[in-house]
DNA sequence: TCTCATT
Protein backbone atom coordinates (compact mmCIF):
# COMPACT_ATOMS: atom_id res chain seq x y z
CA UNK A 1 0.00 0.00 0.00
CA UNK A 2 1.58 2.71 -1.48
CA UNK A 3 -1.08 5.44 -0.54
CA UNK A 4 -2.41 5.49 2.63
CA UNK A 5 -6.18 6.73 2.71
CA UNK A 6 -8.57 7.11 5.62
CA UNK A 7 -10.13 4.27 6.71
CA UNK A 8 -7.75 1.88 4.65
CA UNK A 9 -4.91 1.40 6.96
CA UNK A 10 -5.23 -1.99 8.56
CA UNK A 11 -8.45 -2.94 7.35
CA UNK A 12 -10.95 -2.52 10.26
CA UNK A 13 -12.38 0.44 9.19
CA UNK A 14 -14.07 0.56 6.21
CA UNK A 15 -15.28 3.81 3.33
CA UNK A 16 -14.15 7.10 3.67
CA UNK A 17 -15.91 9.58 6.29
CA UNK A 18 -15.41 9.72 10.29
CA UNK A 19 -12.15 8.56 11.36
CA UNK A 20 -11.80 8.08 14.81
CA UNK A 21 -8.61 9.45 16.34
CA UNK A 22 -6.78 6.42 17.06
CA UNK A 23 -7.40 5.58 13.75
CA UNK A 24 -5.77 8.86 12.43
CA UNK A 25 -3.31 8.38 14.66
CA UNK A 26 -2.24 5.27 12.50
CA UNK A 27 -2.54 6.81 9.53
CA UNK A 28 0.42 9.76 10.46
CA UNK A 29 2.71 6.51 10.37
CA UNK A 30 3.93 6.24 13.82
CA UNK A 31 5.05 2.97 14.54
CA UNK A 32 2.84 1.00 16.81
CA UNK A 33 1.81 -2.21 16.81
CA UNK A 34 -1.46 -3.91 15.71
CA UNK A 35 -3.20 -6.57 18.07
CA UNK A 36 -3.25 -9.89 16.19
CA UNK A 37 -7.00 -9.38 16.32
CA UNK A 38 -6.98 -6.49 13.89
CA UNK A 39 -7.95 -4.12 16.38
CA UNK A 40 -5.99 -0.75 16.27
CA UNK A 41 -2.86 -0.22 18.62
CA UNK A 42 -3.32 0.30 21.74
CA UNK A 43 -2.43 3.75 22.84
CA UNK A 44 0.61 3.73 24.72
CA UNK A 45 0.95 3.55 27.86
CA UNK A 46 2.84 5.35 30.63
CA UNK A 47 3.87 4.88 34.45
CA UNK A 48 1.47 6.51 36.78
CA UNK A 49 4.23 7.64 38.18
CA UNK A 50 5.65 9.48 34.71
CA UNK A 51 7.64 12.09 34.88
CA UNK A 52 7.45 14.88 31.92
CA UNK A 53 10.66 16.28 31.15
CA UNK A 54 11.52 19.63 29.51
CA UNK A 55 13.94 19.37 27.13
CA UNK A 56 16.03 22.87 26.64
CA UNK A 57 18.61 24.17 23.63
CA UNK A 58 17.14 22.31 20.65
CA UNK A 59 18.26 23.47 17.57
CA UNK A 60 15.24 24.92 15.59
CA UNK A 61 15.05 23.16 12.94
CA UNK A 62 14.71 19.79 14.35
CA UNK A 63 10.93 18.50 15.24
CA UNK A 64 9.47 15.91 16.68
CA UNK A 65 10.83 13.25 13.76
CA UNK A 66 14.41 14.25 14.67
CA UNK A 67 14.35 14.12 18.20
CA UNK A 68 12.98 10.70 18.34
CA UNK A 69 16.19 8.71 17.88
CA UNK A 70 18.06 10.63 20.56
CA UNK A 71 15.76 10.00 23.62
CA UNK A 72 13.92 6.94 22.56
CA UNK A 73 17.37 4.94 23.14
CA UNK A 74 16.17 5.35 27.05
CA UNK A 75 12.78 4.10 26.55
CA UNK A 76 9.76 4.02 24.81
CA UNK A 77 8.51 7.57 24.71
CA UNK A 78 5.10 8.54 25.67
CA UNK A 79 4.88 11.52 24.35
CA UNK A 80 7.21 14.37 22.29
CA UNK A 81 5.88 17.54 21.48
CA UNK A 82 8.00 20.42 20.49
CA UNK A 83 6.92 23.75 22.04
CA UNK A 84 5.58 26.23 18.96
CA UNK A 85 4.68 29.56 19.45
CA UNK A 86 1.00 29.85 18.97
CA UNK A 87 0.74 32.35 16.58
CA UNK A 88 3.71 32.06 14.54
CA UNK A 89 3.88 28.35 14.87
CA UNK A 90 7.88 29.34 15.55
CA UNK A 91 9.71 26.43 17.11
CA UNK A 92 10.94 27.45 20.14
CA UNK A 93 13.55 25.81 21.13
CA UNK A 94 12.52 23.50 23.64
CA UNK A 95 9.78 20.39 24.34
CA UNK A 96 7.96 18.32 26.46
CA UNK A 97 8.83 14.63 26.60
CA UNK A 98 6.93 12.01 28.77
CA UNK A 99 8.71 8.28 28.57
CA UNK A 100 5.72 5.68 29.97
CA UNK A 101 8.39 4.27 32.38
CA UNK A 102 9.82 7.02 35.18
CA UNK A 103 12.31 4.92 35.19
CA UNK A 104 13.47 6.13 31.55
CA UNK A 105 12.67 9.89 31.96
CA UNK A 106 15.57 9.33 35.39
CA UNK A 107 18.22 7.66 32.97
CA UNK A 108 17.24 10.36 30.10
CA UNK A 109 18.27 13.03 32.45
CA UNK A 110 21.26 11.56 33.84
CA UNK A 111 22.80 10.84 30.55
CA UNK A 112 22.01 13.72 28.93
CA UNK A 113 21.22 16.91 31.04
CA UNK A 114 23.93 19.39 30.57
CA UNK A 115 26.03 16.63 28.79
CA UNK A 116 26.03 17.32 25.15
CA UNK A 117 25.68 20.29 23.15
CA UNK A 118 23.29 19.59 20.40
CA UNK A 119 24.64 21.14 16.44
CA UNK A 120 24.09 24.96 16.45
CA UNK A 121 23.92 25.20 20.32
CA UNK A 122 25.49 27.07 22.27
CA UNK A 123 24.63 25.81 25.20
CA UNK A 124 24.17 22.35 26.51
CA UNK A 125 21.13 20.35 26.35
CA UNK A 126 18.73 20.28 29.18
CA UNK A 127 16.44 17.68 30.29
CA UNK A 128 14.81 18.13 33.46
CA UNK A 129 11.12 17.83 35.05
CA UNK A 130 9.17 20.37 33.46
CA UNK A 131 7.83 22.98 35.69
CA UNK A 132 4.64 21.69 35.98
CA UNK A 133 6.10 18.43 37.61
CA UNK A 134 7.75 20.40 40.26
CA UNK A 135 4.69 22.89 41.41
CA UNK A 136 6.32 25.75 42.15
CA UNK A 137 9.29 28.18 41.95
CA UNK A 138 9.34 28.95 45.55
CA UNK A 139 12.09 27.41 46.07
CA UNK A 140 14.52 29.37 43.29
CA UNK A 141 17.02 32.13 44.54
CA UNK A 142 18.40 35.22 42.30
CA UNK A 143 21.60 36.39 43.33
CA UNK A 144 22.74 39.65 42.19
CA UNK A 145 25.98 41.29 42.96
CA UNK A 146 28.16 38.63 41.76
CA UNK A 147 31.95 39.14 41.21
CA UNK A 148 31.85 38.22 37.58
CA UNK A 149 34.64 36.25 38.43
CA UNK A 150 32.74 34.12 40.52
CA UNK A 151 31.93 30.46 39.47
CA UNK A 152 29.26 27.88 40.11
CA UNK A 153 31.52 25.58 42.22
CA UNK A 154 31.75 29.45 44.42
CA UNK A 155 28.12 30.27 44.35
CA UNK A 156 27.38 26.53 45.27
CA UNK A 157 30.32 27.15 48.66
CA UNK A 158 28.45 30.01 49.54
CA UNK A 159 25.13 28.41 49.73
CA UNK A 160 25.32 25.24 50.34
CA UNK A 161 25.28 25.01 53.96
CA UNK A 162 21.46 26.29 54.03
CA UNK A 163 20.22 23.55 52.07
CA UNK A 164 20.63 20.78 49.18
CA UNK A 165 21.10 23.03 46.05
CA UNK A 166 19.31 21.13 43.03
CA UNK A 167 20.28 23.87 40.54
CA UNK A 168 22.82 27.12 40.67
CA UNK A 169 23.77 28.68 37.15
CA UNK A 170 25.38 32.02 36.39
CA UNK A 171 23.97 34.19 34.43
CA UNK A 172 26.15 34.95 31.32
CA UNK A 173 26.07 36.55 28.43
CA UNK A 174 26.48 35.36 24.40
CA UNK A 175 29.97 35.46 25.29
CA UNK A 176 29.97 33.60 27.92
CA UNK A 177 30.95 36.24 30.76
CA UNK A 178 29.19 36.33 33.72
CA UNK A 179 26.68 39.16 34.06
CA UNK A 180 27.25 39.29 37.84
CA UNK A 181 24.01 37.09 39.10
CA UNK A 182 22.85 33.39 39.66
CA UNK A 183 19.89 31.66 40.13
CA UNK A 184 20.35 29.09 43.13
CA UNK A 185 17.70 26.39 43.86
CA UNK A 186 16.99 24.66 46.85
CA UNK A 187 15.09 21.80 47.39
CA UNK A 188 12.74 23.59 50.04
CA UNK A 189 11.73 26.77 50.18
CA UNK A 190 12.82 27.00 53.94
CA UNK A 191 16.40 26.25 52.71
CA UNK A 192 15.90 29.23 50.32
CA UNK A 193 14.43 31.22 52.78
CA UNK A 194 17.09 30.46 55.22
CA UNK A 195 19.60 31.13 52.53
CA UNK A 196 18.14 34.66 52.53
CA UNK A 197 18.13 35.78 55.86
CA UNK A 198 21.89 35.28 56.04
CA UNK A 199 23.37 36.09 52.74
CA UNK A 200 21.49 39.08 51.60
CA UNK A 201 23.53 42.01 52.24
CA UNK A 202 26.01 39.95 54.33
CA UNK A 203 28.60 40.70 52.06
CA UNK A 204 30.22 42.88 49.21
CA UNK A 205 32.28 41.08 46.45
CA UNK A 206 35.38 42.22 45.36
CA UNK A 207 34.48 44.51 42.11
CA UNK A 208 31.08 44.58 43.22
CA UNK A 209 29.01 47.90 42.89
CA UNK A 210 27.31 47.41 46.23
CA UNK A 211 26.08 44.24 48.74
CA UNK A 212 25.10 41.02 47.50
CA UNK A 213 21.75 40.67 46.99
CA UNK A 214 19.72 37.42 47.77
CA UNK A 215 16.17 37.14 47.49
CA UNK A 216 13.14 34.93 45.55
CA UNK A 217 13.66 34.62 41.85
CA UNK A 218 10.99 36.43 39.77
CA UNK A 219 7.40 34.23 39.26
CA UNK A 220 6.54 34.04 35.66
CA UNK A 221 3.93 36.83 35.84
CA UNK A 222 7.10 39.38 36.85
CA UNK A 223 9.02 37.87 34.25
CA UNK A 224 6.32 38.62 31.78
CA UNK A 225 5.78 41.61 32.76
CA UNK A 226 9.76 42.53 32.83
CA UNK A 227 9.94 40.91 29.07
CA UNK A 228 7.03 43.12 28.44
CA UNK A 229 8.69 46.30 29.52
CA UNK A 230 11.98 45.38 28.03
CA UNK A 231 10.19 45.25 24.45
CA UNK A 232 8.29 48.12 25.09
CA UNK A 233 11.45 50.16 26.05
CA UNK A 234 13.59 48.85 23.27
CA UNK A 235 12.33 50.89 20.41
CA UNK A 236 10.74 47.85 18.55
CA UNK A 237 7.12 49.06 19.37
CA UNK A 238 7.64 52.39 18.94
CA UNK A 239 9.70 52.71 16.34
CA UNK A 240 7.53 53.65 13.58
CA UNK A 241 9.74 51.61 10.77
CA UNK A 242 9.22 48.64 12.61
CA UNK A 243 5.53 49.32 12.44
CA UNK A 244 6.11 49.56 8.75
CA UNK A 245 7.04 45.58 8.44
CA UNK A 246 6.36 42.77 10.39
CA UNK A 247 3.47 44.16 11.46
CA UNK A 248 1.77 40.87 11.69
CA UNK A 249 4.54 39.62 13.95
CA UNK A 250 4.17 42.67 16.13
CA UNK A 251 0.42 42.12 16.87
CA UNK A 252 0.52 38.48 16.91
CA UNK A 253 2.92 39.55 19.97
CA UNK A 254 1.55 42.35 21.61
CA UNK A 255 -1.91 39.95 21.43
CA UNK A 256 -0.02 37.34 23.00
CA UNK A 257 1.12 39.25 25.61
CA UNK A 258 -1.85 41.02 26.30
CA UNK A 259 -3.36 37.68 26.40
CA UNK A 260 -0.62 36.83 29.16
CA UNK A 261 -1.04 40.22 30.80
CA UNK A 262 -4.86 39.08 31.12
CA UNK A 263 -4.07 36.46 33.31
CA UNK A 264 -1.56 38.10 35.51
CA UNK A 265 -4.49 40.06 37.14
CA UNK A 266 -3.83 43.40 39.25
CA UNK A 267 -6.38 44.09 41.44
CA UNK A 268 -9.09 45.25 39.33
CA UNK A 269 -7.31 47.82 37.42
CA UNK A 270 -5.82 47.20 33.94
CA UNK A 271 -1.91 46.44 34.55
CA UNK A 272 0.53 48.52 32.68
CA UNK A 273 1.46 46.28 30.19
CA UNK A 274 -1.83 45.08 29.42
CA UNK A 275 -2.83 48.86 28.94
CA UNK A 276 0.04 49.57 27.04
CA UNK A 277 -0.19 46.47 24.53
CA UNK A 278 -3.42 47.16 24.13
CA UNK A 279 -2.88 50.36 23.24
CA UNK A 280 -0.31 49.21 21.06
CA UNK A 281 -2.61 47.09 19.57
CA UNK A 282 -4.57 50.34 18.49
CA UNK A 283 -2.11 51.76 17.62
CA UNK A 284 -1.12 49.01 14.68
CA UNK A 285 -4.77 48.72 13.98
CA UNK A 286 -4.81 52.56 12.82
CA UNK A 287 -1.38 51.80 11.17
CA UNK A 288 -3.02 48.57 9.46
CA UNK A 289 -6.36 50.32 8.73
CA UNK A 290 -4.62 52.30 5.59
CA UNK A 291 -6.40 50.21 2.48
CA UNK A 292 -4.21 47.39 1.61
CA UNK A 293 -2.17 46.77 4.54
CA UNK A 294 -2.60 42.78 5.67
CA UNK A 295 -4.52 43.02 9.17
CA UNK A 296 -7.77 44.98 8.13
CA UNK A 297 -10.03 42.34 9.98
CA UNK A 298 -13.20 40.86 7.82
CA UNK A 299 -15.23 40.92 10.92
CA UNK A 300 -16.07 42.61 13.93
CA UNK A 301 -15.29 39.40 15.50
CA UNK A 302 -11.68 40.14 15.46
CA UNK A 303 -10.98 42.43 18.20
CA UNK A 304 -8.01 42.53 20.09
CA UNK A 305 -8.81 41.74 23.56
CA UNK A 306 -8.91 44.73 26.38
CA UNK A 307 -9.99 47.77 23.50
CA UNK A 308 -12.63 49.28 23.40
CA UNK A 309 -13.10 50.73 20.10
CA UNK A 310 -13.17 54.85 20.03
CA UNK A 311 -15.88 56.02 18.08
CA UNK A 312 -15.72 58.33 15.33
CA UNK A 313 -18.17 60.61 16.54
CA UNK A 314 -16.38 61.76 19.28
CA UNK A 315 -13.61 63.28 16.97
CA UNK A 316 -14.08 67.20 16.66
CA UNK A 317 -13.35 68.85 13.50
CA UNK A 318 -9.79 68.93 12.82
CA UNK A 319 -9.46 71.76 10.70
CA UNK A 320 -9.79 74.29 13.81
CA UNK A 321 -7.00 73.48 16.59
CA UNK A 322 -7.82 76.55 18.92
CA UNK A 323 -8.19 79.25 16.51
CA UNK A 324 -3.97 78.69 15.68
CA UNK A 325 -4.26 75.83 12.98
CA UNK A 326 -3.10 78.38 10.21
CA UNK A 327 -0.84 79.74 12.21
CA UNK A 328 2.97 79.48 10.99
CA UNK A 329 5.43 77.98 13.17
CA UNK A 330 8.03 80.88 14.69
CA UNK A 331 4.91 83.63 14.71
CA UNK A 332 6.20 84.98 18.25
CA UNK A 333 9.25 84.57 19.57
CA UNK A 334 7.77 83.54 23.05
CA UNK A 335 3.94 82.61 22.68
CA UNK A 336 1.49 82.33 25.63
CA UNK A 337 1.71 79.17 27.64
CA UNK A 338 -1.56 78.08 25.48
CA UNK A 339 0.04 78.41 21.89
CA UNK A 340 2.61 75.64 23.25
CA UNK A 341 -0.06 73.60 23.32
CA UNK A 342 -1.06 73.52 19.81
CA UNK A 343 2.45 74.00 18.84
CA UNK A 344 3.78 70.78 16.99
CA UNK A 345 0.69 68.96 17.17
CA UNK A 346 -1.08 68.36 13.80
CA UNK A 347 1.07 71.11 12.56
CA UNK A 348 0.14 72.86 9.29
CA UNK A 349 -2.63 71.76 6.91
CA UNK A 350 -1.32 73.18 4.35
CA UNK A 351 2.48 72.26 4.44
CA UNK A 352 3.17 68.49 3.72
CA UNK A 353 5.68 67.00 6.24
CA UNK A 354 9.06 68.63 6.41
CA UNK A 355 12.22 67.01 7.34
CA UNK A 356 11.88 69.35 10.24
CA UNK A 357 10.27 66.51 12.02
CA UNK A 358 11.01 63.31 11.63
CA UNK A 359 8.61 61.83 14.11
CA UNK A 360 5.84 63.65 12.05
CA UNK A 361 7.04 61.74 8.68
CA UNK A 362 7.33 58.99 10.45
CA UNK A 363 3.62 59.16 11.33
CA UNK A 364 2.39 60.78 8.47
CA UNK A 365 0.10 57.63 7.98
CA UNK A 366 -1.75 58.70 11.23
CA UNK A 367 -1.55 62.15 10.98
CA UNK A 368 -3.02 61.76 7.63
CA UNK A 369 -6.14 61.00 9.63
CA UNK A 370 -6.26 64.31 11.01
CA UNK A 371 -4.89 66.29 8.37
CA UNK A 372 -7.60 64.97 5.61
CA UNK A 373 -11.04 64.16 6.91
CA UNK A 374 -12.33 62.35 3.79
CA UNK A 375 -9.09 59.78 3.67
CA UNK A 376 -10.16 59.15 7.49
CA UNK A 377 -13.67 58.96 6.46
CA UNK A 378 -12.69 56.32 3.65
CA UNK A 379 -10.48 54.26 6.25
CA UNK A 380 -13.11 54.08 9.09
CA UNK A 381 -15.46 52.20 6.68
CA UNK A 382 -12.51 50.11 5.61
CA UNK A 383 -12.00 48.98 9.24
CA UNK A 384 -14.86 48.28 11.51
CA UNK A 385 -12.86 49.72 14.84
CA UNK A 386 -12.20 52.66 13.57
CA UNK A 387 -8.30 54.70 14.38
CA UNK A 388 -8.68 56.15 17.55
CA UNK A 389 -9.56 59.59 18.58
CA UNK A 390 -6.69 62.16 17.09
CA UNK A 391 -6.49 65.34 19.87
CA UNK A 392 -7.77 68.71 17.81
CA UNK A 393 -7.66 70.99 20.71
CA UNK A 394 -5.98 71.47 24.31
CA UNK A 395 -9.17 70.91 26.06
CA UNK A 396 -8.77 69.94 29.99
CA UNK A 397 -11.11 67.90 31.56
CA UNK A 398 -13.14 68.59 34.94
CA UNK A 399 -11.02 68.66 38.03
CA UNK A 400 -9.79 65.76 38.85
CA UNK A 401 -9.13 64.25 35.75
CA UNK A 402 -5.94 66.05 33.80
CA UNK A 403 -3.29 64.58 34.29
CA UNK A 404 0.27 65.70 34.52
CA UNK A 405 3.09 63.16 32.88
CA UNK A 406 6.52 62.74 33.57
CA UNK A 407 9.61 61.24 32.29
CA UNK A 408 7.96 60.74 28.64
CA UNK A 409 10.21 58.77 26.36
CA UNK A 410 11.88 61.10 24.03
CA UNK A 411 10.37 60.29 20.55
CA UNK A 412 7.00 60.20 22.23
CA UNK A 413 4.77 62.52 20.81
CA UNK A 414 0.70 63.43 21.84
CA UNK A 415 -0.09 60.37 19.63
CA UNK A 416 1.51 58.21 20.93
CA UNK A 417 0.73 59.62 24.78
CA UNK A 418 -3.19 59.32 23.76
CA UNK A 419 -2.54 55.74 22.99
CA UNK A 420 -0.72 55.03 25.90
CA UNK A 421 -3.84 56.47 28.13
CA UNK A 422 -6.78 55.22 25.47
CA UNK A 423 -7.43 52.18 27.98
CA UNK A 424 -8.38 53.78 30.36
CA UNK A 425 -11.23 55.97 29.19
CA UNK A 426 -11.95 58.63 27.11
CA UNK A 427 -9.25 60.80 26.40
CA UNK A 428 -10.28 64.05 26.01
CA UNK A 429 -6.74 65.78 24.69
CA UNK A 430 -3.18 64.75 25.27
CA UNK A 431 -0.32 66.73 24.73
CA UNK A 432 3.35 66.41 24.47
CA UNK A 433 5.19 70.03 25.29
CA UNK A 434 7.96 70.46 22.29
CA UNK A 435 10.75 72.94 22.91
CA UNK A 436 10.43 75.56 20.57
CA UNK A 437 13.32 76.24 19.48
CA UNK A 438 14.34 72.15 18.59
CA UNK A 439 11.13 70.88 18.05
CA UNK A 440 11.99 67.98 21.09
CA UNK A 441 9.61 66.86 22.89
CA UNK A 442 10.49 68.04 26.81
CA UNK A 443 9.82 64.89 27.77
CA UNK A 444 6.62 65.58 29.79
CA UNK A 445 2.68 66.34 28.71
CA UNK A 446 -0.87 66.01 29.80
CA UNK A 447 -3.67 63.95 29.43
CA UNK A 448 -7.11 64.46 30.29
CA UNK A 449 -10.12 62.26 30.50
CA UNK A 450 -13.52 62.98 30.78
CA UNK A 451 -14.49 61.57 34.45
CA UNK A 452 -12.46 61.70 37.38
CA UNK A 453 -12.15 57.54 37.71
CA UNK A 454 -10.52 57.20 33.99
CA UNK A 455 -7.46 59.71 35.64
CA UNK A 456 -7.39 57.42 38.96
CA UNK A 457 -7.45 54.15 36.95
CA UNK A 458 -4.51 55.30 34.93
CA UNK A 459 -2.63 57.10 37.80
CA UNK A 460 -2.95 53.85 39.60
CA UNK A 461 -1.89 51.09 36.39
CA UNK A 462 0.61 54.10 34.60
CA UNK A 463 1.95 55.87 37.82
CA UNK A 464 5.75 54.41 38.04
CA UNK A 465 5.42 52.76 34.84
CA UNK A 466 8.67 51.80 33.35
CA UNK A 467 9.54 52.35 29.66
CA UNK A 468 13.14 51.97 28.89
CA UNK A 469 15.76 53.33 31.44
CA UNK A 470 12.84 55.46 32.51
CA UNK A 471 9.61 55.02 34.76
CA UNK A 472 6.91 57.01 34.05
CA UNK A 473 6.07 59.85 36.53
CA UNK A 474 1.94 60.39 36.44
CA UNK A 475 -0.19 62.39 38.87
CA UNK A 476 -3.05 64.58 38.95
CA UNK A 477 -2.66 68.33 37.28
CA UNK A 478 -3.17 71.19 40.05
CA UNK A 479 -6.15 72.85 39.60
CA UNK A 480 -5.26 76.33 38.50
CA UNK A 481 -6.89 77.71 42.02
CA UNK A 482 -5.57 75.09 44.13
CA UNK A 483 -5.08 76.32 47.95
CA UNK A 484 -1.41 75.63 48.32
CA UNK A 485 -0.85 74.40 52.00
CA UNK A 486 2.79 76.75 51.60
C1' DT B 1 20.96 42.35 38.44
C1' DC B 2 15.98 37.88 36.73
C1' DT B 3 18.38 32.68 32.13
C1' DC B 4 16.88 30.21 26.50
C1' DA B 5 12.59 28.10 25.53
C1' DT B 6 7.82 25.53 30.42
C1' DT B 7 2.16 23.13 26.50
Amino acid sequence: MTTLTNGQVDGTVHGVGLVSASTNGLVNGLSHSHSPLGCPATIPMKDHDAIKLFIGQIPRNLDEKDLRPLFEEFGKIYELTVLKDRFTGMHKGCAFLTYCARESALKAQNALHEQKTLPGMNRPIQVKPADSESRGEDRKLFVGMLNKQQSEDDVRRLFESFGSIEECTILRGPDGNSKGCAFVKYSSHAEAQAAISALHGSQTMPGASSSLVVKFADTDKERTIRRMQQMAGQMGIFNPMALQFGAYGAYAQVQQQAALMASVGQGGYLSPMAAFAAAQMQHMATINGIPGAPLTPTSGGSTPPGIGAPTVTSIPSPISVNGFTGMPPQANGQPPAEAVFTNGIHHYPAQSPTAADPLQQAYTGVQQYAAYPAAYGQISQAFPHPPPIIPQQQREGPEGCNLFIYHLPQEFGDGELMQMFLPFGNVISSKVFVDRATNQSKCFGFVSFDNPGSAQAAIQSMNGFQIGMKRLKVQLKRPKDANRPY
